[in-house]
DNA sequence: TAAGTGGATGCGTATATGCGAATATCCTGT
DNA sequence: ACAGGATATTCGCATATACGCATCCACTTA
């Protein structure tokens, strides 16, 4: 039975269970980008840039700051870049070491 | 367009995504556990904590160790609790802001 | 071999998520 | 008030995920 805390935990964590939204958040690491940059320069659809955004601003991991015709994203909590940072060098580990990727195979029976 | 590597990043990322193997983490930080400890500790069934630590297991989160009867448990990396941990803080700040955790509320109109 | 224990798997269902397409909204210049 | 650029929202569909329940598999001991 999972407490409110760990909800909330997991609920933050899963802001960074997707391919695009993990690709925004290395866009804004070098600064604040408009939805237009990022649609530009991930070649994702601005609708569907904008729903990431949505999710991201939904969970406080991006900021906004409107300046002009544009609105800015930028990333929220630093800690957040380093969180996905450490999660990568995890995923560089492991394709290093050849861990079987068991994604479709069985368990640990042996 | 999310490359390979940003799909597998977001994937690893995606584990942490449940509250209740955020928990499970957790309660792994201390040390190895069976599946039955871990069900007991965190008052959840047996077969639900079996199938969470099979995705725990193939996204390489988690180690096993065979020890007589049981299967020991164990997080195979520590940067995975670290990273874990800086998504808790964020979380803290958050809550401590008082983050209006507009969770159903609109964007950045303004 | 039968029984018991620890753990894994399959199934059905309820719910959540991602994406495209169309559309709506806001703001600024004219 | 109007046009147009920038961004947000809605809808529908296809897929993924969590959980309970029942069941199955592996290993040990009697």
């Amino acid at each position: 039975m999972p407490d409110r805390i760990s909800e909330l935990h997991a609920e933050l964590c899963k802001t960074l269970g997707s391919a695009t939204r993990i690709e925004i958040l290395n866009a804004l690491r070098r600064g604040e980008k408009t939805v237009g940059e990022l649609s530009a320069a991930l070649r994702v659809r601005q609708p569907n840039i904008s729903q990431h955004l949505a999710v991201l601003r939904q969970r406080g991991v991006v900021t906004t700051r409107k300046d002009g015709v544009n609105i800015y994203y930028g990333v929220s909590n630093p800690k957040i870049t380093q969180a996905c940072e450490l999660m990568k060098q995890v995923l560089v580990a492991q394709l290093k070491e050849g861990v079987e990727l068991t994604r479709l195979t069985s368990p640990a029976r042996r």
